[in-house]
DNA sequence: AATATAAACAACCGCTCTTCA
DNA sequence: ATGAAGAGCGGTTGTTTATAT
């Protein structure tokens, strides 16, 4: 009593389509069209498929102007920025790349860009914190040993807060974390801040435990109007808890990289730095600091 | 050289949205 | 106005190909 299937599966081939079907089915649309009916079009033209398997085919592989393979980096730029902003849109996110269907961004998004990102975002990061040191004692001594290029936590045990001062010299900062920043000033991305987020949301969405990792990093930029937008897109746009975690993450690095950017094209300041306050917990530090500092912020043994 | 493991990718499934009688 | 059929979507699976042991 499930749904009605669209077609007798017991008389229809499964699989990869052969040459042969591929040519049937290629010359027949080019012909005559689809006839707006998918469902009948297998057998008025005799192979043995499902409509939809038909269509899909078609759809993906067989029309004419289609690319396979051999994403540009610019390409790259435009999936990250549209993925970053609107999440797995897939159909949204081929209209703006001519010839690229859904199903294959879907594809190299999940083998092989998602990590290629995330693997970026790790470096510039890694890149950007420099010098971490970390020290306790009590928040009077904080601002005595800040320097260039350093970022300073202290761990204030009293109060169970943990302080950060970071001070960057941006000539310090490399080509590569420029690269990053024409991501985030992407036109493409600038186009959709226009759009109405709200009018989609997401029945599937549900806050994560962790939501509240990112806005730690959030803080520590104020708020460039890219950077917001970002992250508050992000809040309704994943679909499952690891995505979620996985988008906070990479956002709270580009709001954090868009800061920085900003400040150091609109101020020309030599020294750019960043204070804040927070109550750490475990989930906080695992997340977001800890897996970057070259040793533990805490001696629990 | 043989086998195991991972990456890449096409295609499938079940659902939702749209269209039209 | 309404509901069934068609079209579209996105997550996932299954198979092939590449890489590691």
């Amino acid at each position: 009593m499930g749904r009605a299937p669209c077609c007798d599966k017991t008389a229809v081939k499964k699989g990869p389509w052969s040459p042969e079907e591929d040519a049937v089915l290629k010359s027949y649309i080019e012909k005559y069209g689809t006839g707006n009916n998918w469902i009948s079009l297998p057998q008025r033209i005799g192979i043995k498929r499902c409509g939809k398997s038909c269509r899909l085919r078609w759809l993906n592989y067989l029309r004419p102007n289609l690319k396979h393979g051999g994403f540009t980096d610019e390409e790259d730029y435009i999936i990250c920025s549209f993925y970053i902003t609107i999440g797995s849109r897939w159909s949204i996110i081929a209209s703006q790349l001519p010839g690229r269907t859904d199903n294959d961004i879907k594809n190299y998004w999940n083998t092989r860009l998602k990590k290629k990102l995330l693997s970026k975002q790790v470096k510039a990061f890694h890149h950007q914190q420099l010098n971490v040191k970390f020290e306790r004692g009590t928040t009077s001594n904080m601002s005595s040993s800040s320097s260039q290029n350093q970022i300073l936590m202290l761990h204030d045990e009293n109060t169970n807060k943990t302080s950060y001062n970071q001070v960057v010299d941006p000539s310090s900062i490399t080509s590569f974390a420029m690269e990053e920043q024409s991501m985030i000033k992407n036109p493409v991305l600038e186009s959709l801040s226009n759009w109405d987020y709200d009018a989609a949301t997401s029945s599937n969405y549900h806050h994560h435990h962790h939501h509240h990792s990112s806005p730690s990093l959030n803080s520590m930029s104020s708020s460039s109007s890219i950077a917001t937008n970002s992250s508050l897109q992000m809040s309704h746009y994943t679909v499952n808890s690891n995505d979620q975690q996985e988008m906070l993450f990479m956002a709270g690095f580009e709001n954090l990289q868009a800061e920085l950017f900003n400040e150091i094209a609109n101020d020309d300041m030599r020294e750019i730095g960043f204070h804040g306050t927070e109550t750490l917990d475990n989930d906080w530090l695992d997340h977001d600091i800890s897996s970057f500092v070259d040793y533990p912020l805490y001696n629990n043994e």
